[in-house]
DNA sequence: CTGAAAGCGCTTACAG
DNA sequence: CTGAAAGCGCTTACAG
């Protein structure tokens, strides 16, 4: 910028405003200083600068804790990141996405990111408690909004109710009648492991999304008299529609079920799959409930529960760009509504 | 950092080292200089002072000419970003998505994040021809990759041979003996219009990609003797499923066609959809080829030809970090392969 | 192992 | 409408 300010025989501040202010400049002036820059090679003003300058950097962190390709798989992950994107291009900011590994011992190594990443304020979604990464991001002093994660210390957030909205459409299955219940969760403990789940990994769990849908699920067995420890609750490990199936399959695969709650609506979709290879109709054979609403659920005629995901990227990631703007943070509950279509046997 | 050091009776330096170069001070003194910072409430280093003086920020930049709600909506870009984002953990950077204004009228608007987005290099993806963004970022003069976009200048580029997998997949299609054929295509002109397409909308098609497209397909017709005049042509005027359908319920709606030749398995998959909504048998009412491969497309037994998605994204990261690091760049020409499966009719 | 100093590129409040 | 100056927070080469 020094420079182009000397080779085309102004102040430096000059050059700034050719940029930056063109209305403090005469035209013929501006004209001169960016066809002078243009000739030197001269780039624009440098992003560094600028936000060392003016303590901005025009982007939002989005802070993942699982892999990135991972999280492109979720369909539900994608929905949020449709609302939130929306928002960041209104208001010309960019999305900066920051992984961060998911079990804390990798932690360490991968917060380089987090530690490094030029950004004007935190978005966290859906982090197990305790995790480290949380007092990573929390010592920037950035502002930051929650997503789907507790919040014990009222922090900005954004979230749905868990528990009520698991609880209704457990319960509409239930009321169906159904005792042999099944329940497919994708992670209730982030240490990779998958299988049938124990009462004490059940209460591990570190995820409070997960933990809530658990005792949401709980709340409406205990309603319809299905003894809890009947129901049989397999872990998938993980997102991907590969462990779902692999999930869905090992329940299938043992004593007969005649309905399995999913916890996501990819599970649910999975389990659906899987039954029909198995030769099952649903829901005749087996009924099948799920959790989110994506897209793909209304297609298949999936009863399950809706969450407004696209509204919640897109409130959360406003609400982080006004508590940027000075004003106070606070805590959003988006409404859920059960859904009901074929696979619960409604018909029935 | 000023203050902390103050506080803790060391030099500024001393501060920076205990962050960075933990072992250039002993551990007594950093662990002091850490815990003076804590209480003093410092963040630690801020990042754009420390891009200021190093020159690199640990961002990669995407360019997304398309709105980002749209992009993710799209499974071939998720699959590009899976491979993209895989690679940015790995090397410990940021992914930065920025989103620019597709209509050339609202760049100038949308060209803030372009223009002052922190990143140490562009990734580019499928921009239309003559695009005013595409100078943009050249005049950012910072290391770049294109995805799926000519060069004329030889810039550094990942892509496949559009043309000829096209013709093969047409071919593929063509050999059973169809002579009632359409084609969909998502969008040749970036300026939202869809519906039926005419020689010289063909002809003005700005994306390069559609353009090697549509010459692969004319080729294929030419050798089986099926009058390119005869072929209709949708253009669906985006990339989702909502549009898809619409362009496949135009083309069916109008004289009968043995068969669709879709740009993009999402459209084969709409066309399949729509087929079966109008009573028709696929593929033996109507065959249907697509593109890319996506993961449904498998689900669907759909024949389609087979670019490797995630490979693409994966290597033109790589390629931008080693750009990054000085190395030379270069065009990378990813080989595609025809998958054959049920919905072209090769089983009769 | 520690410290003093220079300078990365920018914007803005202020004076003219 | 224009210019001179200060300072944003940092890292590193260098000297000790």
């Amino acid at each position: 910028m020094h420079d182009v300010a000397k080779a085309a025989g102004v102040s430096q501040a000059a050059v700034s405003y050719a940029y930056n202010r063109p209305h403090k400049l005469s035209e013929a002036r501006r004209a001169h200083i960016l066809a002078v820059a243009e000739k030197l090679g001269y780039a624009g003003p440098n992003p560094a600068g600028r936000s060392l300058r003016t303590g901005q950097v025009g982007a939002l962190g989005l802070m993942i804790t699982d892999s990135l390709p991972y999280a492109f798989d979720d369909p539900a992950t994608t929905e949020l990141l449709k609302g939130i994107s929306e928002v960041g291009e209104l208001a010309e900011v960019a999305l900066t996405l920051l992984p961060c590994p998911l079990e804390s011992a990798r932690v360490a190594e991968g917060a380089g990111v987090l530690v490094r990443g030029a950004v004007d304020g935190f978005l966290v979604y859906s982090i197990p408690e305790g995790h480290p990464a949380i007092d990573t991001v929390l010592s920037r002093r950035l502002p930051l909004v929650f997503i789907d994660t507790p919040n014990p210390d009222g922090l900005p957030r954004v979230g749905i109710r868990d528990r009520k909205a698991a609880r209704e459409v457990a319960d509409h299955l239930l009321s169906h009648g159904y005792r042999q219940v099944g329940i497919l969760v994708d992670r209730l403990v982030p240490d990779g492991r998958g299988g049938t789940v124990d009462a004490a990994r059940v209460k591990a769990a570190r995820d409070h999304v997960m933990r809530e849908r658990m005792a949401g699920y709980a709340a409406a067995c205990r309603k319809h008299k299905v003894p809890w420890r009947s129901v049989r609750v397999v872990e998938a490990g993980g997102f991907d529609y590969e462990r779902a199936c692999a999930a869905a399959e090992q329940l299938l695969a043992a004593e007969p079920v005649e309905a399995i709650i999913a916890a996501s609506d990819l599970m649910a979709l999975a389990a659906i799959d899987v039954a029909h290879k198995h030769g099952l109709r649903v829901p005749d054979d087996v009924a099948v409930v799920g959790f989110d609403d994506i897209p793909a659920a209304k297609a298949a005629g999936l009863t399950t529960v809706r969450q407004p995901l696209v509204d919640k990227g897109r409130l959360a990631a406003r609400l982080l760009l006004d508590i940027i703007d000075g004003k106070p943070g606070r805590e959003i509950i988006l409404p859920t509504e059960l859904v009901v279509r074929g696979t619960c046997g409604a018909a029935h």
